[in-house]
DNA sequence: AACGGACATGTTCCTTAGTACATGTGATAC
DNA sequence: GTATCACATGTACTAAGGAACATGTCCGTT
């Protein structure tokens, strides 16, 4: 339900359309919550329905402004002060790395070369936004201190994921490609009681 | 087909049962990719059917263990080298972070304490495991080592964000629970063609 | 006047994740 | 003997995410 407590965060704000929502989870959230606008327009409907939302103001082609309600205000707070945090990660990147020892060494390293500088931009560009609000940019509305925490989080991840590339990349590890235990002929009858897990 | 290709290089290293690669995900990757048992069984299935792993030997109590084929162990190869990898980052804590503003400055002091502690406990963990792994308890084939960086990363990232939380902790931000826009009276007539991004 | 692009909202369908339920076996301790 | 626990595999259902498709409007430019 994650989707709607940040929908209603946002709407805590000010009234927006299902086209702003979007826009702005793209914009600020889109690499750390990632939300089409489908589901956000489907789950506005839900919320309209569910009376934490209504309908503050109509425009043009059709635009529909959404406003919290006292409803919507009190379940944001209770999610944010009584439901447990959920914290799952599950960084695809991280579960490859697990699997490097099946790969060619050189597609390895030009792997690790590709991350290291995805992360790196990822890192540059929210510590750029950070940089543009500590400069006084957006104000310093307790909204905006908010964004500030969730950007310095987004640049603290993406740093150690950056470095985390570059520290992998000079960590030698053998060649796995090779006479790994599948295609060498040798059955060493594994399976039956055998515990492949290294513990 | 993330699940598919990790159960794929577990496999890589060796028959195994689903309840085998069921607990392996839950001890080594269960913070970082996490994976349900029923979902297992299903993708196993599913892989049998495309040839991608046989039933390598049955044992007591149903037991069947896998084993990856020619096929599955060049599926996993062409997903390490040729697909683009996923780096979609989905991190609650730091949508929560967003909506800060909403709390009372009470409850979000102790949620970022429990914050910091639940990362540091998790980084602890992971490098523990690290230095278990330096000291040769594990051996040092090519799977131990690509099981290494895993690690590495765990303890980076769980590093990052415990020392996120407690920089946020000491970063003053205005109570944000009294007066704002929604509960006071005035309309100030936002939505039509208001621009609530900070930008 | 025609055109393209940003604005704006939705539906449909498919895949994936997650929870709850259901069943049965073999080993060990009491 | 029997109770309990770890082993072991699955089905059914629900929720969530993501891609593709579909439609229409307002505004600025040429």
């Amino acid at each position: 339900m994650s989707l709607r407590h940040g929908l209603l965060g946002l709407l805590a704000e000010g009234p927006a359309s299902g086209y702003d929502l979007a826009r702005r989870f793209q914009e600020v959230l889109g690499a750390l919550w990632p939300a089409q606008h489908p589901k956000i327009y489907a789950e506005l409907g839900k919320m309209a329905t569910d009376g934490l939302i209504d309908i503050d103001s109509r425009g043009p082609r059709g635009r529909k402004a959404y406003r919290i309600t006292d409803a919507g205000l009190a379940e944001v707070r209770q999610w944010l002060t009584n439901v447990d945090v959920d914290h799952t990660v599950r960084l695809e990147p991280l579960l490859r790395s697990f699997f490097f020892w099946l790969m060619d060494p050189d597609d390895l390293a030009r792997h690790l070369r590709q991350e290291a500088q995805f992360y790196t931009e990822q890192a540059a560009m929210y510590r750029a936004y950070a940089h543009r609000k500590d400069a006084g940019e957006f104000g310093s509305t307790p909204q905006v201190q908010s964004m500030r925490i969730t950007i310095e989080g987004g640049v603290r991840v993406y740093e150690a994921l950056a470095e985390w590339a570059r520290w992998a990349a000079t960590y030698k590890l053998p060649d796995g490609t090779q006479n790994n235990d599948h295609d060498d002929g040798s059955h060493n009858n594994r399976g039956q009681d055998d515990e492949p897990d290294p513990r």
